[in-house]
DNA sequence: CGTTGAATTGACACCGTTCAACGACAGTGG
DNA sequence: CCACTGTCGTTGAACGGTGTCAATTCAACG
């Protein structure tokens, strides 16, 4: 898989370990000469406001963001992307976002106007469809969040939420044999779990005395991943990764 | 609006109130011609069970349908969906959900094959474009669902779902001035809410003493609409309604 | 009029919040 | 080299929201 890097080094993580397999070259092609424009953040910027208008739509091409809402004082995470996402793909059929899109530590972004995902649309009906099916995949994992939040206590959503990155982290290759590295703090994880960094705090060090994850300063590391997934009672079939609730017909279809 | 229900009796309420104004007459003549088949249910019904495979979509016509998990013998639900909603437009790229799709009380419900979807994803990119919109409608709802889970307690998220319906109901003419109908019970806002349903029954107790709103047995009652929003901390924005962050441009050419 | 599902109530333990304070560490500038 | 500073992490104690279990009442319906 890193021939694919190598080939398409700003698109070539976009649906790898879903459905990058029904992507033919050309479509890969497209794909990666949609972007117009590459820019690079050293520290923690914000990509989009909420209510903005937006012409345009980001890729994360390497690094992490967020989707935050601030309200009254306390901000909010409602959504965390890893490399190849296609981020605000959203944006281009609601114009407007409902929330903020914030980078978390150094990354690289690339642009794709709303006019060429328009052309797409009309040219490519299968390429659209992947579009379609990658902001799906966002709508699913919101669902999981949900989910987790209804059902479990900090603790175990924690073991959740970390779960979830390091596959997805492992869908595009990025993550460790036993565990992965991501900038996040305690009070981002607490902000996504809904519960305080002081609550966090004792969460993560009871989860780290347990011996099911060791989570410091960004780096997250677990001697036995199937124990942590247990604990959070971690499903990965909701990021429709191969071999799991695969997808099959038209999709292969090119 | 009556007439609109009048000329097209199972797809009327499709994005009314949103980006219906978007669709020329012929879409919405195609879309109408869609449906392959409706079928009518008097009782709580499983329409899509989680992880099978699905050939056709579902829109619901009339009647309330429920997103639910369950998982350790307890259900959760993570979506709500009113008529008009095209409810699992999802399965059409993703070919199998992560969840199960089910009725609420007496409802109708029309289906469309997806072989016929992919037609109009090949020859009507602008329908194609609604269609993807309406699934990040539901995706913006999701988002709001997980703030609201992280920021508020049990009483004000039954507030703020409370709020979350009317307001969408509105949007398809389905809402009556001081309130609404829907077969809901404390258990299904309980579990929409994350809590159970005693606790449930203690918020709902309380919000009907204090004047905020009235919940018995399916209807819905405020007299000071406003209030209620206030103590949701209710902002329609996510539901992009006329007016509000509006989507504009290419959308509305034809 | 009895059955059934839904709504209601009380007691008690526990999870999580809040406020306040302190410790660890990296980067900065004198 | 060391003091300063800011961010992140850690800890304690009091309080309140929520879960649990069990029992009871209520409304709808055949």
């Amino acid at each position: 898989m890193v021939e694919e890097i190598e080939q398409y080094p700003l698109t070539g993580r976009f649906l790898m370990g879903r459905l990058r397999h029904a992507m033919s070259p050309r479509e890969r092609e497209i794909l990666e000469t949609l972007i117009e424009d590459v820019e690079e953040f050293d520290r923690p910027t914000r990509i989009v406001s909420r209510g903005q208008l937006v012409e345009r739509s980001t890729i994360l091409i390497s690094g992490f963001m967020l989707r935050t809402i601030e309200e009254h004082g306390r901000r909010h995470v409602v959504g965390i992307q890893v490399p190849g996402d296609f981020v605000d793909l959203h944006a281009f059929a609601l114009k407007r976002l409902d929330h903020d899109i914030v980078t978390l530590g150094a990354s690289r972004v690339g642009y794709v106007s709303h006019a060429r995902l328009w052309q797409v649309m009309e040219d490519e009906p299968h390429l659209a469809r992947l579009f379609w099916f990658a902001t799906l995949l966002d709508a699913a994992i919101h669902r999981e969040w949900i989910l987790k939040l209804e059902q479990l206590k900090a603790r175990r959503r924690v073991a959740h939420l970390l779960a979830e990155i390091w596959t997805r982290l492992d869908m595009v290759e990025l993550a460790r044999g036993n565990g992965f590295r991501a900038p996040l703090t305690q009070t981002d994880l607490a902000d996504m779990c809904g519960t305080t960094s002081i609550h966090m705090n004792r969460a993560l060090s009871e989860l780290r005395r347990e011996g099911i994850v060791d989570f410091r300063r960004g780096l997250v590391v677990a001697r036995d991943r199937a124990q942590l997934e247990r604990h959070g009672d971690f499903n990965p079939d909701y990021l429709y990764g191969e071999g799991k609730l695969e997808v099959g017909d038209e999709l292969d279809k090119r």
